[in-house]
RNA sequence: GGGCCCAUAGCUCAGCGGGAGAGCGCCGCCUUUGCAAGGCGGAGGCCCUGGGUUCAAAUCCCAGUGGGUCCA
């Protein structure tokens, strides 16, 4: 075992005379030209650049990126436009960006594809949830924030085969990584003897290194990593994570630089809100009509200075760090809090309106799921943080304000979003707000607390928070059980591990990776389907079929959520059927009914009409996804897609239900393309040079790698995209919407056919509807109106049956029919056989009862029932009687005293069940 | 991707195996100088859809549809 000591003994220290110390305050081993007590960071040490900036100028951020990115632009890094803040749209492992590095991860980073360039600089937008607490308390932390960085990519060139990897040799390393940082600072007028480099060795995402730390005047400023090893059971090194590390043949220069921190450190303003955000905070402090007195100011500017100590993670109880600095101050606890709450909401609010703008402007949409759900939990803090410090401005108009400085085009779309998205804040709040009340009511009847468990459920069905319960319950009187661990109470009610999902393995997958990369002949000519290859082998399969490999195929594997194709591979002897077609790595694989034998000849023909119309379908999909941009708006973005004979479907993102006008505007956009009869390319550029081009909306069915990528345009329309398509967009022949379903908030699934199928399915909706047509009897057009009169009519004689049966049932009543009357003691029964439904019993029974009489009815129209009912003050339980009737008849019954109802399957015992109710109702009267 | 909750009158909801209800709103009449309000009467329900269990389902079970919510 081995630590990275000697990693950190670089020439570059030993020439600028820097010396090796340790912290006497946390340990820790550092770097610096001076000697020096403590590390110099927070917690060790205090901020000390507020009121006394750090450099010689102040910037405004964008003159400090501007600064950044000139100054390594200046020393040979190519300058990157930086990634969007959703990093699933390039990577599944991560929802959204929160480090420069992502960009690179995983493809770049494993050197399986080239740099955009090398070695480059960025300023990255990145968002980091887990600091959400600490937003506006420390004076430091922010939610949103942009990484400035450089990176230079390097792979080892003592190794086998250099060439393995889409970059070769060292660009640099750490000694010129900390003399940029050195030069850097002395650009900006830093005084050198104050900077720290202290060691701190960095893992993360199955990656390590030596790395360090920048601090300058109590900030940390910059991080250096140094990306040198990968996770090895049997690596030489231990790294604070427990797990082993071994170095990798790349190795990469990851540094970090904040944006926000050096704006910060350029003004020496309080809080680093205040340098990054001036016109916002200045906004919201006078809309929410906060002024302080000179001494209040004094005591809020003191309070910053020493609020970096306040860390949630890190120091141990924030309500004692508070006490201290309130001493520190001169003031109470107390004054103190109530003069920094308000502010540390404004500087929240202004730190999360720019977390939205990022968000929504990158196009997610706020949901219930994946990043959509982080955007929602945001804007509903922000929203709640708006109402409590007494904002009064619409929360779209804030986000405006950040999406308007970050220079967002879309941002009416984001503006719509965000009123969508209060408006169903509010309507979930009135909802909670209801059943809080009710269930207040309910616990103040009983005078007992409101439980836990409801609490649990309120918060995890209906999505109130505790303390809003609280606040609800208090109003009523009605105190709350609100556990501490409230938060792990629930996510132990969704307990349970996910079950990873297996990989289908591939039994043969050893063999198959020595066979070559089989020659991909439908994207040569998309339309052709009969070719010839050699069988380079074959497989058993366990199902007896055969898993053939051929050197050259013009079947399409499955993939892109396109179907493979199927057809046959004949020799002269044999022909097999082609059932299924898959890719593994560079080998396609056709799964066959039979045997073509290895190294047999053998002629391929793919079945063309499936083939033509899974390829109507995917251009179609390309098609109807671009229309439906121009119809909804740019955020659309495909989150899912299946291509079929049928009827293919898209999910796209979209932050509302899509209306009937809608779908029928895309409709006609789709099919205009198609008339337009646009010829439909395909071209493999440099991966680099085609995100350069037309940004990331490229990737709408996911990244693939490599480093030329397939783009499919059609028209404005360009894709990255490995399925097969048509030729030009006529041959698609027509697109027909079928249908659109939400099938998660946030997400639309739109349904449609092209070609052919798009005609059968217009064809079955007729038919549908000709039948509906002649079933009335009338004409097509006229079937809402029928069947609304219908409806109506239908609705109006239910009533008239109910009144006449009413009417029938007091006819009866009085008129007697083949009723008998028996005494029961004091009150007399009326026994009658109705062969009718149960309403109409029921209507009897109330008649005879209105007369005063106990009503005894049986029904033999369905098996047998009985109705029996007693007037009031008669005693006689009525339950009791229906029971013993029912039984004979083989059933039961109940209800309560004075009303009761039951029955059996045996109606020709009906008879003698009445004649034996006379003894049963005597009996059960007790008389 | 997973968990949980909900669907009954125009609105908000109760009922949770036996007769479909309440409050608000609506219509009419009464009281009142008028308004606010009050009293009396009335209209208004495919109890989300489809299966199943049961003598009997708004109610229980299954599937679907629509909505809500929490988590990764």
């Amino acid at each position: 075992m081995s630590d990275l000591d000697e990693a950190y003994q670089l020439d570059y220290f030993e020439e600028e005379g820097f010396h090796r110390q340790e912290c006497a305050s946390c340990g820790d081993m550092f770097w610096s030209r001076v000697e020096r007590e403590t590390c110099g960071e927070p917690p060790c040490a205090e901020y000390d650049f507020i009121d006394n900036p750090g450099f010689d100028e102040s910037h405004s951020l964008t003159e400090m990126r501007e600064a950044f990115l000139s100054f390594f632009e200046e020393r040979d890094h190519e300058r990157i436009e930086p990634y969007p803040v959703a990093a699933n749209r390039w990577r599944d492992d991560v929802l959204l960006t929160q480090a420069s590095i992502y960009d690179f991860q995983p493809l770049v980073t494993s050197g399986t594809t080239p740099p955009p360039a090398n070695p480059l600089c960025i300023s990255q937008p990145c968002i980091r949830m887990q600091d959400i607490d600490n937003v506006g308390k420390t004076g430091r932390h922010t939610m949103a924030f942009e990484m400035m960085a450089h990176h230079a990519f390097n792979a080892r060139e003592d190794i086998e085969d250099p060439e393995q990897y889409a970059y070769e040799g060292e660009v640099y390393w750490k000694d010129e990584t900390v003399r940029y940082c050195d030069e850097l600072f002395e650009e900006m007028g830093a005084n050198l003897d104050e900077i720290v480099y202290i060691e701190d060795p960095w893992v993360g995402g199955g990656n390590a290194g030596p790395a360090i730390e920048v601090i300058y005047r109590g900030a940390e400023l910059a991080t250096l990593v140094f990306m040198s090893m990968e996770q090895d059971p049997d690596g030489e090194y231990e790294m604070k994570d427990g797990n082993r590390y071994s170095p990798m043949d790349t190795y990469i220069v990851d540094t970090g630089y904040g944006l926000e921190r050096w704006t910060w450190m350029s003004q020496g303003t309080p809080t680093v809100y205040e340098a990054v955000y001036p016109d916002m905070i200045a906004f919201l402090k006078d809309n929410a009509g906060i002024e302080l007195t000179d001494e209040e100011e004094r005591i809020v500017h003191e309070a910053a200075k020493l609020a970096g100590r306040m860390d949630i993670d890190e120091a141990e109880d924030i309500e004692a760090e508070r006490d201290t600095i309130a001493a520190e101050v001169g003031v109470e606890v107390a004054e103190m809090r109530e003069l920094m709450a308000p502010l540390e909401d404004i500087y929240a609010i202004a730190d999360h309106c720019r977390t939205l703008a990022y968000m929504l402007g990158d196009g997610i949409v706020p949901s219930n799921v994946g990043t959509g759900y982080l955007a929602r939990m945001v804007l509903r803090r922000t929203k709640r943080l708006v109402d409590g410090v007494g904002v009064d401005a619409p929360l779209d108009e804030l986000v405006d304000m950040q999406a308007e400085r970050l220079d967002y085009e879309n941002r009416d779309t984001i503006r719509d979003i965000v009123r969508t998205e209060v408006e169903k804040y509010r309507e979930t709040l009135d909802r909670g707000g209801r059943r809080v009340r009710q269930l207040a009511d309910e616990y103040a009847e009983k005078g007992e607390p409101i439980p836990t468990a409801e609490l649990v459920e309120l918060y995890d069905s209906h999505g109130i928070q505790p303390d809003m319960v609280e606040e609800i319950a208090a109003e009523k009187g009605v105190s709350v059980d609100v556990p501490d661990d409230f938060y792990a109470v629930v996510a132990q009610r969704h307990g349970g591990d996910d079950t990873a999902t297996e990989e289908s393995q591939m039994p043969y997958e050893d063999r198959l990776a020595e066979l070559p990369e089989t020659d991909r002949l439908y994207y040569e000519d998309q339309q052709r389907t009969e070719f010839e290859a050699v069988v380079l082998e074959v497989f058993d399969r366990d199902d007896g079929d055969f898993d053939v490999v051929l050197d050259q195929t013009m079947f399409y594997p499955e993939g892109g959520g396109q179907p493979p194709d199927q057809g046959t591979l004949s020799t002269d002897d044999v022909s097999a059927e082609v059932t299924d077609v898959q890719q593994y790595g560079d080998v396609i694989v056709h799964t066959c009914d039979d045997d073509p034998g290895k190294g047999e000849f053998v002629r391929g023909q793919v079945d063309a009409t499936r083939r033509q119309r899974l390829m109507q379908h995917h251009t179609a999909t390309h098609i109807v996804i671009h229309s439906a941009r121009q119809v909804l708006g740019e955020h659309v973005r495909q989150a899912g897609a299946q291509k079929g004979t049928d009827s293919a479907r898209i999910d796209i993102s979209h932050y509302e239900s899509v209306s009937r006008e809608e779908v029928k505007e895309i409709e006609r956009l789709a099919n205009d393309i198609v008339q337009d009869n646009i010829a439909v390319t395909q071209e493999w550029p440099d991966r680099n040079e085609a995100e350069e081009r037309y940004g990331f909306d490229l990737y709408q069915g996911g990244i693939p790698a490599g480093e030329q990528i397939r783009l499919i345009t059609v028209g404005d329309d360009v894709q990255a995209c490995g399925g097969t398509h048509v030729a030009r967009t006529g041959d698609i022949g027509a697109v027909k919407l079928l249908n659109t379903e939400r099938i998660q908030d946030g997400v639309i699934r739109l349904t449609f056919a092209a070609g052919n199928a798009a005609i059968e399915a217009t064809q079955r909706t007729e038919d549908a509807l000709t039948e509906a047509a002649d079933i009335l009897d009338v004409a097509p057009d006229a079937v809402p109106e029928t069947a609304e009169r219908f409806f109506d009519e239908w609705k109006a004689r239910g009533k008239e049956i109910e009144q006449l049966k009413e009417q029938l049932a007091e006819a009866r009543a009085s008129g007697g029919g083949d009723s008998e009357k028996v005494d029961v003691g004091e009150a007399t029964a009326v026994l009658q056989r109705i062969d009718a439904d149960m309403d109409e019993l029921r209507a009897q029974a109330n008649a005879i009862v209105e007369q005063g009489n106990i009503a005894v009815l049986g029904s033999g129209l369905d098996g047998a029932q009985f109705v029996v009912s007693v007037p009031d003050g008669v005693d006689v339980d009525a339950g009791e009687v229906v029971g013993e009737l029912a039984g004979h008849v083989g059933g039961g019954g109940g209800g309560p005293p004075d009303f009761a109802q039951g029955g059996g399957p045996d109606a020709d015992a009906l008879d003698d069940a009445l004649d034996d109710a006379p003894e049963i109702l005597r009996t059960v009267a007790n008389v």
